[in-house]
DNA sequence: CACGCAATATTGTCGGACGATCCGGCCGCG
DNA sequence: CGCGGCCGGATCGTCCGACAATATTGCGTG
């Protein structure tokens, strides 16, 4: 690998900020595949060790090979897969030490975020986001049924740190977040799905609304903290066979 | 993107024994674009804003453009590029903004990555390491000059916090420090050439060290804090110019 | 049944091709 | 002379086919 000529690009910078008339159609994009992949990841149609053969991938998506592997690099440093040289991708699969060490980082990340949104709990938009959120929480609250499907908590609990990113105005918060999240995602599906105490997630999420719009701090902080340990213990009580 | 389920396919026949023609040695991988490309942007040779033309790196690392797509896309994920449809990559540009937003998700980072040493002082093996890395420091601050390259204090700086990486024994946490910091690496490296205070950096992991070994949680959390945002304001005291 | 070798499957990488898109510049018109 | 529209080159997005390198598998043999 030797550099040889810095290389020049004839291409001019952005000049004109042109507009954006929504196009319609863009053909099949990298993108697509990636967002296909790992939805079917996070559905579970390809668990954990298995590997994605890509040569299959192009059958079943009908794209080309080249298309598939740039989705795979971009998976990769997801977290989502594992990419050995000479052997392929695979679904990666994480140790229980992995979950720990994870949600360690998401617990503190998720702190700062509930902290950042009570500086903000002031400003008239905020908090009229956070009472919207605080109603929709409830409202889901009420209409739990002991047959509800896991998939309803994930999916509550995403727009719940969703909201909380949105308030905090800061992307590359929200970012590591969901990054951290998605490597977990998977797992905590399952937890949710063997838990007996769903409805403490939820509870707890009006818990922490009510105590971030009160400024209660500390009140926060160990609300947050139970919150994502709950989590983690969800995953954790999970059998062997879930991890690596 | 429809899922079709047509698995397996077919392909070409067995090699040629004949002999083959003078072949260069092992082609370079992927990870071997990327590395260079990422060394590229991180020194200089491209700067923020400025495109990365898939034809010119094809012809300048005599590798094919799939592999440059490739690494685009690992690059991108890391953020140190970005890919704009039909336009290419060009060198991310942050702005001021971004720059407060990261170091904010760094501060938290680091806050806990220190908090954990101070849990695990008390093993030998930590206590050894630590104790290498404040001699080493020390070594580094006495032979300090008016002379010393920005560079160097950066070296300084990865040093101490590899140091506090593999000590806290949670990769995940160190990988996430690691990739907030490569975003901001090229400014950050910026700052540290403008700024007239360059040994206080120095001085500052010492106290760190010590207040670590010394158990002191208050002081850590206090000294860390500060590094992090010295760090931010040599970077915000930089020219417009230097941001999007 | 263990072992090693050969057939087969897959990956890593290359090079060429083709249409789509973007952009700068030229051209004709008012 | 200013300006909008069209042309052509530069680049990108994607597909295809090829081939060596490596991994995996199956089988024949001792």
């Amino acid at each position: 690998m030797t550099a040889k000529v810095i290389p020049i690009s004839r291409r001019r910078e952005p000049l004109n900020p042109a507009s954006t008339p929504p196009k319609a159609p863009a053909g099949p994009d990298v993108e697509k595949v990636v967002a296909e992949l790992r939805h079917w990841i996070h559905q579970g149609v390809f668990v954990p060790g298995q590997r994605l053969v890509e040569g299959d991938l192009v059958a079943s998506l009908g794209v080309s090979r080249g298309r598939v592997r740039e989705a795979f690099r971009r998976l990769e440093s997801e977290g989502l897969i594992e990419i050995e040289k000479n052997r392929g991708a695979s679904v990666r699969r994480i140790s229980r030490k992995e979950v720990e060490n994870t949600i360690e980082v998401m617990e503190a990340v998720s702190l700062l975020m509930a902290d950042k949104t009570i500086d903000r709990r002031d400003d008239p938009a905020v908090r009229a986001v956070l009472l919207d959120s605080l109603e929709k929480v409830r409202a889901f609250h009420n209409h739990l049924t002991e047959l509800e499907q896991s998939r309803q908590f994930m999916d509550e609990n995403a727009r719940f740190w969703d909201v909380l990113a949105v308030v905090n105005d800061n992307p590359v918060l929200a970012e590591v977040r969901m990054r951290l999240e998605t490597t977990l995602f998977r797992l905590a599906l399952e937890g949710a799905r063997i838990t007996s105490q769903k409805d403490k997630w939820i509870t707890r999420h009006e818990e922490i609304l009510e105590a971030v719009l009160a400024g209660d701090r500390a009140l926060t902080r160990t609300l947050v903290s139970e919150s994502v340990r709950d989590v983690r213990d969800a995953m954790l009580a999970l059998p062997d066979g879930a991890f690596r």
